[in-house]
DNA sequence: CCTGTTATGCCAGTGACTGACATATAGACG
DNA sequence: CGTCTATATGTCAGTCACTGGCATAACAGG
């Protein structure tokens, strides 16, 4: 519906009249205009806390999250047709861009919180699952444009990538005007 | 002024009335009501893009990243007394939570853009700046907590952890159910 | 049949934000 | 000094997301 008339441009009496309801009633399912675009979220987060969890014990943080990242293919595959579409909306609404932030911020959050429960540092968990979390999207970019390598291989790509990236410590002061 | 009745409970009427305007005049110079906390942003993003844009040529995109990041401690040391108190506002409230993110999100998006202009692919420009980024967070956390060492030091021990990351690739089958 | 719980409708209100129009203030130019 | 233009502000009316309060229907369990 939101592809219709953009998201902007449909209000919420709309959509719940759309819906065969009142608008109260839509704001009693939904906290949140927004929130109605992101829907069944709650499933990707905890097969990926889940999976963190049953990763091997003892593996290091950053491997327990490539676990999970390559157990959850097939449900990010499953989700395609509906994530698809979505991704247009949002490109073009810079409110729910914002949320998209928040709901990846939440994501990072419960991954850190499944590492501490793994005997990882919370400051480190923090930050493993903020690198891991970009290492995912950009996999996950070059999945989309190919996915015929599978996510697991794209994966592998992106943490190699990461090793590359952290090599010489910056000797010299800094440059700034 | 937030501090006393809290973000939400402050509506722009009395903002507005407080600066000895209208609301309207309020609205003319904040787009936002939220935007009205995170002004001189746009500086301490110039200052980090301007110093990557001055690092020395042909430094890898990471190293890069460190030599802006180690140029706006004086920066963030002049804007520690607004911001600390900031801090304490946009935990109580979510939404301005959600405004910090895209801030953040605009910033990674502009050191990406800097790294482009070195001649940085662009999907590896965006992850570098990401996981920059979420250095920077780490070390300025830790440098906060104590500010002795200097954050130049935090940054390196940043750095040096992130090398500890990414090693072994998780070689067995994902364990999910 | 009664009762408590839950989902929904209805109503009135608040507050962020916008568009349109009028007004003032300041500076450039004759 | 007078005029003219641009820019900042005031005023007003309106839209829309969102909320609290209350009444009502649907429904489960005793």
């Amino acid at each position: 519906m939101f592809r219709e008339r953009g998201y902007d441009a449909t209000t919420t009496a709309e959509i719940a009249a759309r819906a065969g309801v009142t608008e109260r009633t839509f704001f009693r399912h939904f906290p949140d205009k927004r929130e109605a675009l992101f829907d069944g979220e709650e499933a990707f987060r905890d097969a990926l806390t889940d999976a963190v969890a049953g990763a091997p014990e003892g593996l290091p943080p950053m491997d327990a999250l490539l676990c999970a990242f390559r157990s959850v293919e097939p449900l990010l595959e499953r989700n395609r047709p509906f994530t698809e579409p979505r991704q247009e909306i949002i490109a073009r609404t810079p409110a729910l861009q914002e949320r998209v932030l928040t709901k990846t911020a939440n994501l990072i959050g419960a991954l850190a919180a499944a590492l501490v429960r793994r005997g990882v540092d919370d400051g480190l968990a923090t930050l493993a699952a903020q690198v891991g979390m970009a290492a995912l999207g950009y996999a996950a970019k070059a999945w989309f444009d190919d996915p015929r390598p599978g996510l697991d291989t794209h994966l592998r790509r992106a943490f190699e990538t990461l090793q590359h990236f952290s090599p010489t410590i910056c000797k010299p002061d800094p440059h700034v005007g």
